[in-house]
DNA sequence: CAATTGTTACGACTACATTCGTAATTTATG
DNA sequence: CATAAATTACGAATGTAGTCGTAACAATTG
């Protein structure tokens, strides 16, 4: 069944993308030189597989380009926040059976540190209001 | 870098594979027939994709197999708690910077169900003890 | 303006995921 | 035992992700 091109549909990013997002949000608008310079502190990614996966990105509209100047300028087209929310609704509809109150549970099993119990217990007090 | 085969890797399981992993946690062993008929209510897939999926995930070690029988015998290799685990630990690194703690708020936005926010306060209230 | 440098565009290649058809094998049945 | 039915094994085809080399193009500089 071909893919009806009128409805706009939230594509997931991949590992590669989610990576230069990362660095987008963090960053702000960027371009190819500097996303690569970013990612290259960490991983050792070619110049032009940086570009290939924005151009790609941009296709699926993950991300917008500003092709003003010759260096072209790419952002995040979503917040970070709306995509975390996104990937973990995903998430607990593929693994914790729709269920968010079970993810959550296993999530706070995974915390060891203190300090993230205590964020986590702050947030609940709040909740409490 | 060849893989050190001697250690063995936590392998994320793919989408069509956590399919799978779900029907084997619910209804314990089973036989591809088995597995093929429960997943067939859900989706359309042919018995040899099943299988073939299946065969991959025992070359993974995602599942166990008994071959007493002709029908083999498939089970997942680890338990869905632990998988959760995994999914979860991977995610926040990969999009919540590592924090449990902004994964669980993101993840109390996303629950609009009046129940899953009960069910979390009870699990936030057993925690304060 | 010619040459060097920086950038985008294009296409190829590998790897993996998913699908399923067909062959080979084993078991059951008449 | 011969045939049919069920199962596993194998391999091909397709699609997507990730990688990068090279060509084409633009801008800078001497």
């Amino acid at each position: 069944m071909a893919r009806d091109k009128s409805v706009v549909k939230p594509t997931k990013p991949t590992e590669a993308e989610l990576t230069l997002l990362n660095i987008l949000w963090q960053m702000g608008p960027a371009t190819v030189r500097q996303i690569h310079d970013t990612v290259s502190t960490t991983q050792k990614t070619g110049y032009t597989t940086v570009l290939k996966i924005l151009q790609i990105m941009h296709e699926k509209s993950l991300v917008i380009r500003d092709e003003t100047n010759r260096a072209h300028v790419y952002a995040a087209a979503d917040s970070e926040t709306h995509t975390q929310s996104s990937l973990i609704k995903d998430l607990i509809s593929k693994a914790f059976g729709g269920s968010t109150s079970k993810l959550v549970m296993r999530a706070i099993d995974e915390s060891t540190s203190a300090e993230e119990i205590d964020d986590i217990r702050q947030l609940l007090n709040s909740l409490e209001k």
